[in-house]
DNA sequence: TATGAATGAGACTTCATTCAT
DNA sequence: CATGAATGAAGTCTCATTCAT
């Protein structure tokens, strides 16, 4: 990082004069924006400071340490990360599973940055434990919706703690081999793949049943 | 890492005495291994002669720069793995994709630290061409193996490429859930869950058809 | 010190509104506290600041540098201090060596936070000339009470400005080898060695005569 | 500190290629020197590097932190250092006293670095346990002497504890109130002043006694 | 081939001090 | 009178890298 810094156009002097909570907040987006990018250790303390226009010591007037600085980062992403929400089950269960691997997939696309941090730091303590619970709450999440599903006789019984591992492997794979394509190319990619996969999951590859599914057409 | 290294004790004199072909691989070994645990900037140069038993100023007498070890290490790795094997496809469809998934999954689990290492460092430019192509080497891989499949009326037709992505993601978001299993546990998990995918994949939800699959019955 | 500041929680709102003077007084006595204490360079302004339940800013309204504070903490210092007191010159020789022993032993501990000040700041320019000055005064005292004594035939004539170093040898030591006593061993060490140290000073050790010292009997 | 470093005469390139051990105790030599000089806070790391004209990080191969690098340096001061030497005790008790003084003063004064360093940093952790412990030494061994002396006759019996903390307590006063004095002063000062306080202890003030002393005759 | 002393740049962090409010 | 956001210099410490031996 620490690219030679644009020799300061002498304008509004720096970033200066916000309120406490302001700074502290803007430090925390920037924080989480760059430890996403560069990974903890790749990101300095100046990078942070230099983002928000200010100098590194004022960092430590709002957090105590790097460290620490990272444990807020997490645990604020921690709180407005939702990967799973809530479908509308009175649909046929094709626009079901639609929705809810669409919404998931695009969760993990929106808060990108976030569990880009949760994956690279997920070894330091300050990461480790927010991940875990994290991780958790998808696979109970995700079983409980397939549970519902079997309850109203939309699905055929099956172990819904697998079938919630699956669906989780499936939008993490699919988010990670496509981390870097643009928005554009995501939106392409997320409604091609997400219909084939319902159309896959539900109905099977081995027949020609898929073609029985009602929102896709995915032949090549 | 680096605990305040004790100047030098002169103990059980230090691992002298390999050819420089040994010690330039025992050095790509344990940077391979450091590296895909703490990361790249994690990781000093010390610990990597730390753990070779040698003095740091070695290293450059094998590698021009850290940055250069790292370019070597992840190069090799990129020679020496092999995701998707050969899998014997005059058996049933069902064993076919259990082989598949099983050894794909096996095969990134074989390989974690080098499948971390280009995870962790992926935007390193040392480290960002061989993961892309091993990824793109892998999608073909397997969009070439449903093309036979459905030649083979295996399967039925569908978009081999989507599915090649679809089962890559089922198999590195498996690997990356179950990334802290020890080896016991991570058997157990790919017993139980490769074969359920195959269910899944091959035979669908929404029936009861899935029992169908005689590999698995996987019911709760 | 300075254990991370939270970042203000605007708690009961700071100790406000002293007139100047009082502001002022309180930063000094607080100031020759903490320095005492801590050393000069052991102390931070904030320290300071916290301590008078004020933000920092503020003490720069009423010194012009933290250098500055310690200037007029050590001037006040040397104002205020008085080792060598006034003693009743109509007493038998022994109350007068004891009164004068005790008194200036006593000076020294009530004034610990001072003389400790100097005794940690003695090379500070600010520090340093009120040290020597107080000093000076000190040796001139007690030479000039000896001459007294000497006059008036209480005690042999000997050389007073030795003998002055000798009582200040004495009492210095004596504080700074008790100056981790609370008050209460305190009080029980001085009245154990002051009459001891009059016995020897008055009758020496190589006789019995000490035994002859009306004020103490301090046999084994 | 901190004073402008000369230009760098450019001659043999800096103080390169000590081995190991003679460099630690270089630093250890210089870092007592500075240590005592400026007090711990106010010496830099830079300051000890610069006077061993090496950089400051190679402090760190051979101490785990400025810490740790006190803490040795006051455990090495508190092997060398020896306030209390052995005096011959076949001597008139004037001679023995004398002895005994001037050669715990000159021990204080001869190791005034390590006295000042032990004086300035007692509170510090690494500081505090091996002054306490010199010190009780210290009185152990004075008040043996005086035991030895009671024993055979040569003063009168009395409170030997309180005795060695009076000399004691004289020795560091003399020390401290003198420490400013060059070596030619300190030792006029010397000479002046043990006859005389030994005139004091053995024969006191009060009568005229203390001319029988044979070793001095301070008269003004 | 190997050591390990040494450097120098740069990281994290602290703190005296300034200044808008 | 008082706050507290902000700076900038300096301090401790780390680490990739060089080089005499």
């Amino acid at each position: 990082m620490t690219e030679a810094a644009p020799p300061a156009t002498s304008g509004p002097r720096r970033g200066r004069r916000l309120t406490g909570a302001q700074r502290r907040q803007q430090l925390l987006d920037l924080a989480l924006e760059l430890f996403a990018e560069h990974g903890f250790d790749g990101t300095t303390v100046r990078d942070i400071a230099t983002a928000a226009k200010v100098t590194d010591g004022l960092i430590y007037r709002y957090f105590e340490s790097k460290e620490a600085l990272l444990a807020e980062v997490v645990g604020q992403a921690r709180e407005r990360i939702q990967l799973v929400r809530a479908v509308n089950l009175d649909q046929p269960v094709e626009h079901i599973m639609r929705d809810l691997l669409t919404a998931f997939a695009q969760g993990v696309r929106d808060n990108l940055t976030l569990v880009e941090l949760l994956r690279l730091e997920f070894r330091r303590p300050a990461a480790a434990r927010p991940l875990a619970n994290l991780h958790e709450e998808v696979l109970v999440t995700l079983a409980g919706l397939f549970d519902s599903l079997i309850e109203r006789g939309a699905i055929a019984p099956h172990d819904t703690a697998c079938a919630a591992r699956l669906v989780a492997a499936l939008a993490y794979g699919f988010a990670a081999i496509h981390r870097n394509l643009d928005d554009d190319q995501w939106a392409v990619a997320l409604e091609q793949f997400c219909p084939f996969c319902v159309g896959v999951i539900l109905y099977g590859t081995a027949s020609g049943d898929a073609s029985a599914c009602p929102i896709a057409a995915p032949q090549t």
